[in-house]
DNA sequence: GTTAGCACTCGAACATCGAGAGTGCTAACC
DNA sequence: GGTTAGCACTCTCGATGTTCGAGTGCTAAC
């Protein structure tokens, strides 16, 4: 990593540039724009070396250079200087957290993704908190007819789950409310992922006679587990479309054909290997599906309240405002923090 | 209307074949693959004259032709004959309704939307049920933190609606376990639509010294008979890539964007005009979203059970496989009805 | 009413060409 | 030794021209 200070300004140049434009950046451009007192020919050297050390790419002879990705890796650990958000941007997020009556994570969380694709212009990823890590606040079933009934799972960070099981004909009305109190008072207060196996145990025991029952609450608890449960939200999904280098329907159509597969998302989010500032940043084939690697991903934990919860991220072309970028998640990390 | 048997049988072959091949039609072609005895020559001066009449179109002189608008409003209403399903689909969606264990709305239209778009090969459209048309089940608040409580509002199509709402501090658990016993008592069996002015005259009555805490109730069933709250769902949103004629990125950009506003796509499908056979074909222009002027949408309302809940549609290109698009969700509207 | 023949039109595909941008290299300069 | 000017070279891009094929419209003959 020992380049000169010029390389890394010259380099620096490139990316500061490139960003804007989307075009590869030739030396006179630097001279003139970037780098006044030297001649573009001592750019070109430089360029050249930079170019051999793999930081730069030619997409043909006489064009300009575009930075590569080992270019954009360097840039971002070593040169990128933290920005600060422009006051219209930082008013927009307060806005959004401090106006809007955001009392269901839900709600929180497509405000969050909207608002990251406002601000970044990429398209904004967001994993939901994981049901797993919160605390069991209350089990209730609602009867909805003769064999069905709604069972609702409430977790203490107002996050709610519900899903239709079968009843047996022969429970009546009292023997469900026994039920449930009990399941009620069994759990209380226990964070869900110590409960599966309490009750694998315990409950079962106890409450024998009802195993059919129980199997399908089982069920939901162990949906509501699984990995793949944890739902996604995206926001600003047409962005990309605004990006030059997706200007070919097939690329987009991979990009937007992976969007609807949320499973597939959730993973590329679920990392929780914190990075600096707790922000990561995977650029092209650093990440490890197939239709993202022209693209970077930016991401970082969130916490609401105490807990860490889940992930929230920016999805964009490996050409694009990093700076900015991470000082928008940052900020909204911050504010997240602190409902 | 009146167009001779031959001038019908050739604008049928013109739609048939461009259909298929997204290519203008010659003369040629239809003489050679669709009216064997008829020479290019005669194709021409019939298809001259239906070009007058306006249902064909030549993109510029010395192309084929293409269908109209008109074309194709003449085709669907007059020519468009009825075709069965082969087996394989009507396979598929037998065993989507009968083998999986659908007991939820959601589900349900979850699993039909991605049926349609996987059949039909454009997009689907599903407009979630009716809140307000169906019957109120149960009400059930039930406490999360101090001052904030749950709102779960079930009817009995199993559809449910929850919401976070603020309690007052001064509210004992038992007077709210009466309220809420109250509520469930005054509205047992009643249409959701019929419950509102109910509310508002009598119960306010009853209550009145609980008031605050009722206007967050009124407000959830409020916001849940509001139109646009209707849920639209959708299956295959980049099945329009594959299509031709979105071949360029403006296009597909406007559409895309149309398909994130669902308050938009709910007052496309939002109407109740029922067409021949129940089907409702809008063809281009007919619709009134500018953005789909180059689409059309095939559309019905669906049943389950026996009240009307929703709508289902396919939107493709203009150029879209009417026949087949009609059976597809003729078959898919008949089982939901048998659900 | 139908058809064959023919001139005509238009767009797509391809080659050609010049302009412009940018490079690499060499030799001169400080 | 680092820096720079000069220059030949390369490559892309857009404009231009050309050809080819598909398809038409019209006319005259059947």
């Amino acid at each position: 990593m020992g380049l000169s200070a010029r390389k890394k300004q010259i380099l620096q140049a490139v990316i500061t540039d490139y960003v804007k434009s989307a075009q590869p950046v030739g030396s006179r451009t630097i001279a003139r724009r970037y780098m006044v007192g030297l001649s573009p020919a001592t750019i070109r050297n430089e360029m050249a070396d930079l170019e051999e050390a793999g930081y730069l790419i030619q997409p043909h002879t006489s064009a300009g250079r575009i930075p590569s990705q080992i270019g954009y890796r360097y840039y971002v650990d070593q040169l990128m200087e933290k920005s600060d958000l422009e006051d219209e941007d930082k008013a927009k997020i307060k806005q959004v957290y401090e106006y809007e009556k955001l009392k269901e994570i839900e709600e929180i969380i497509r405000h969050t993704s909207r608002l990251l694709s406002l601000l970044t212009n990429y398209t904004s990823l967001i994993l939901g908190p994981q049901l797993k890590k919160s605390a069991f606040k209350k089990l209730q079933i609602m009867p909805v007819d003769h064999q069905r009934g709604l069972l609702i799972l409430v977790a203490d960070t107002g996050f709610v789950k519900n899903k239709v099981i079968n009843l047996p004909h022969t429970l009546s009305a009292n023997e469900l409310n026994r039920i449930v109190t009990y399941l009620n008072m069994r759990m209380e207060g226990l964070t869900i992922d110590t409960i599966t196996s309490k009750l694998i145990s315990e409950i079962r025991r106890d409450l024998y006679q009802h195993i059919k029952f129980l199997e399908d609450t089982f069920t939901l608890l162990g949906d509501s587990l699984a990995e793949d449960e944890r739902r996604v939200f995206l926001g600003g999904t047409t962005n990309i479309l605004n990006q030059p280098e997706f200007g070919d329907i097939g690329k987009v159509k991979s990009l937007l054909a992976l969007f609807e597969q949320h499973s597939l998302l959730a993973n590329l989010l679920a990392r929780p290997v914190a990075g600096v500032d707790g922000v990561i940043i995977k650029i092209g084939t650093e990440n490890i599906l197939e239709e993202v690697q022209e693209c970077s991903l930016v991401m970082a934990t969130y916490c609401l309240g105490k807990e860490v919860v889940g992930t929230i991220g920016v999805l964009g072309p490996t050409r694009m405002n990093y700076a900015k970028t991470v000082a928008v998640i940052q900020q909204v990390v911050s504010h997240l923090g602190r409902l």
